[in-house]
DNA sequence: ACAGTTTCCCGTAAATGC
DNA sequence: TGCATTTACGGGAAACTG
């Protein structure tokens, strides 16, 4: 007789990548009276599906039996896998189950673990399987993975729906935002403000009044390219979230960054504050970028808005974000060139709000003079001339922007969530 | 009966990694009369050392066996073996034949190649070999990889002179200061002058009047390190090889670069010149540096010198080289930055020597102002009072250097060898 | 031709062995 | 414990493949 559920527990891995090592763990949760022979489990990949109806096949390519054993904490009987490898099973077009146009990130699979136990004359098979597992060949997938898993997690409940992308549901904004707020929690330790929820709502759904009970796609939110880009809105988001967590830590983590906010506010805010108040914001146009924009008079008195071209991984690799807003300097024609940068929004000292994370000038040993890189930028007057290429905001606009937002309630909101 | 050797021509490799892939080619030299069968050639590797008398063994992992096909070119008969690739044979404890303090890049193996060939009713077994190769398991161990197949082609003809390295012979300076230029200009574009191997010679074997009849000894050359410092003298040329590869190229090969000099004949070269001179040096205290030093006028109006800290690879993938020497900057407290690099040694202007290598300032579009990242250096006061750590050059050895240089020979010989 | 996907392999970091 | 060597794998780029 064989038993549908073997009641097990499974950490994840929910992305493996083939040819490289992952770990799983089975835990039997019932506790058998003694038994005198060892429990064998085994470990097999896909084993339920027909191979029609997945595109790619994989096997274990290490081995796949062990032995449980009783754990020290729980006195449960459980085993753990180790340096398990998965590596494709190259069918020559044959066992291809043309299924739609699945990509591999949206395909589904799972690991099996089998185990026979004998009790009281009778042999039982038990048996269980993972969560839905995402199989990638190259850590360039892992965003596409890492959407595929939110969404499953997010709008199903059913453990092993493997088929889930070939209809896959929408989800509310309400559901979606919070479930992206949480991925910068707990990946780049600070969650997302309601603001900053807003101006992602705004750019996968356009603006409207309120979100809530907008629905959102599978397909707009990760298949299809943003109009006018080449990327789709969650991988816009998963470069900044990977330049957060390699570049910007500590600084994204003390609140220091807005970061999700769009031109036309980011201007509507500098607008009325002190010349030299900046703020910064992530690139909207290139994936992984981080630009800063202060606030200037022009001859007339008005104010002027200037933004640095974005910072891109390669370049924070040479210079940290807090050392260059220390050290950015503008220079116009010869003259000493000189900081911008004074106020961060809305009116926080420059190096109260950076200064513990400079760099301090390290004090090298003598024969050399230390070097520092200085990212400068040069005003020439044709740069002046240049037109915007935002669409003038519109008045009613501008008025929407300001009364929604008063400054106190921003700043109170950036604090930690 | 046994061939001792098939007439053969092996390409090489002469490096092989394990788990990469490379490829191998055998020609049979002589034109056999037509044969009405396949002649199938078998790659083994290291088919004749005893298990014994080598510390670690491999294997290929791939399909070694071949029919060897008719060249279009020659008219030969020849087999080219690609995607082969090396395995480590894991003997616990047992095979490893303790044959004295050989590193991995000491041990020399060989790939073989067997045929049986049917002649006029005879089995002739046709046999050759490899020059020898050298095994590694990763990157980092490539100049110790290099370093040995360099001693033995410079020191040996005999193809299969396994055991090289368990006594390796000396190298007279002409002859390894003469293969030193040939990996300058086979790898870099541009050979080593007599100057830049005279400093080598200095470095290598002290300072003596003529080193032609010194002999460098394998040790001395690669595995000793340089006394003060922690690596040998050959994995700091061959970290210079590999920054010159990777940042330096063209500026190497116009001839900008002087590169070997010492700090003590650098300063008796610019001592003379227009303050604003400086000359490039591979850095001596650190792998893979290199720092420019410029002379000024103190308040006495005597020379005094100025080194920058050494840019390394990862300063210089921010910021190419030539970039930096147009941009570089010291400022002394509030004044306005300076450029003080004005003429290469001996007298050509910067932006002659450099112009042509300039990153052109690109034109970005308009909504952000472009930033690019400028070097600079403070001068402190405290820095003036630091006392060098150079030992101060004897007058006699002054009067040795100016007179054994005089500029004008120096500048002719830095022209391509 | 091309986009999606995989393979290749350097280079850094960590693990392992001696 | 320290050093020598190997393993692991992210990441960029090339190769593959329908």
């Amino acid at each position: 007789e064989k038993q549908p559920c073997m009641p097990t527990h499974l950490q994840k891995p929910l992305i493996i990548k083939t040819q490289v090592q992952f770990t799983t763990k089975v835990r039997l949760l019932v506790k058998l009276p003694e038994v005198d022979y060892q429990l064998k489990v085994k470990t097999t990949f896909d084993k339920d599906l027909p191979p029609g109806k997945v595109n790619r096949q994989f096997f274990i390519l290490t081995n796949n039996t062990k032995v449980m054993d009783v754990e020290e904490s729980t006195g449960c009987l459980s085993v753990e896998f180790r340096h398990l490898q998965l590596k494709e099973r190259k069918c020559p077009t044959g066992g291809k189950g043309n299924e739609g146009p699945l990509s591999v990130t949206e395909e589904l699979h799972s690991l099996n673990f089998e185990a026979m136990l004998m009790l009281q004359g009778l042999d039982i098979d038990l048996e269980t399987c993972s969560l839905p597992l995402v199989v990638i060949s190259n850590v360039s997938q892992l965003p596409g993975g890492w959407a595929s898993v939110m969404w499953y997690n997010l709008l199903t409940d059913d453990p092993k729906n493997l088929a889930f992308f070939s209809n896959p549901l929408r989800a509310s904004w309400s559901q979606l935002s919070e479930v992206l707020s949480w991925q910068f929690s707990s990946f780049a330790g600070r969650g997302l403000n309601k603001e900053q929820l807003n101006m992602l709502g705004d750019k996968l759904l356009g603006q409207h009044g309120s979100y809530n009970d907008c629905q959102v796609s599978w397909s707009k939110f990760c298949k299809e390219v943003i109009p006018g880009k080449s990327f789709s809105f969650w991988m816009w988001l998963d470069s900044i979230l990977d330049l957060i967590k390699k570049h910007l830590l500590p600084v994204w983590i003390d609140g220091c960054i807005m970061g999700f906010v769009s031109k036309e506010m980011e201007r509507a805010l500098l607008k009325e504050k002190e010349p030299g108040t900046f703020l910064l914001r992530f690139s909207e146009s290139h994936l992984g970028g981080i630009t800063f924009t202060w606030v200037e008079q022009d001859e007339n008195g008005d104010p002027k808005f200037i933004s640095v071209e974005p910072y891109t991984k390669n370049r924070l690799n040479a210079l940290p974000i807090a050392d260059i807003i220390r050290d950015y300097k503008v220079i116009a024609d010869g003259v000493v060139p000189e900081n911008p940068l004074n106020f961060l929004y809305p009116d926080i000292p420059k190096d109260e709000a950076f200064g513990k994370h400079y760099n301090s000038q390290q004090n090298k040993v003598c024969p050399y003079i230390p070097t520092h890189l200085v990212p400068i930028s040069h005003r020439v007057p044709a740069q002046h001339s240049c037109s915007s290429p935002e669409p003038p905001m519109s008045p009613g606009m501008y008025e929407i922007i300001t009364q929604h937002l008063s400054p106190f309630e921003f700043e109170s909101a950036m604090s930690s969530p």
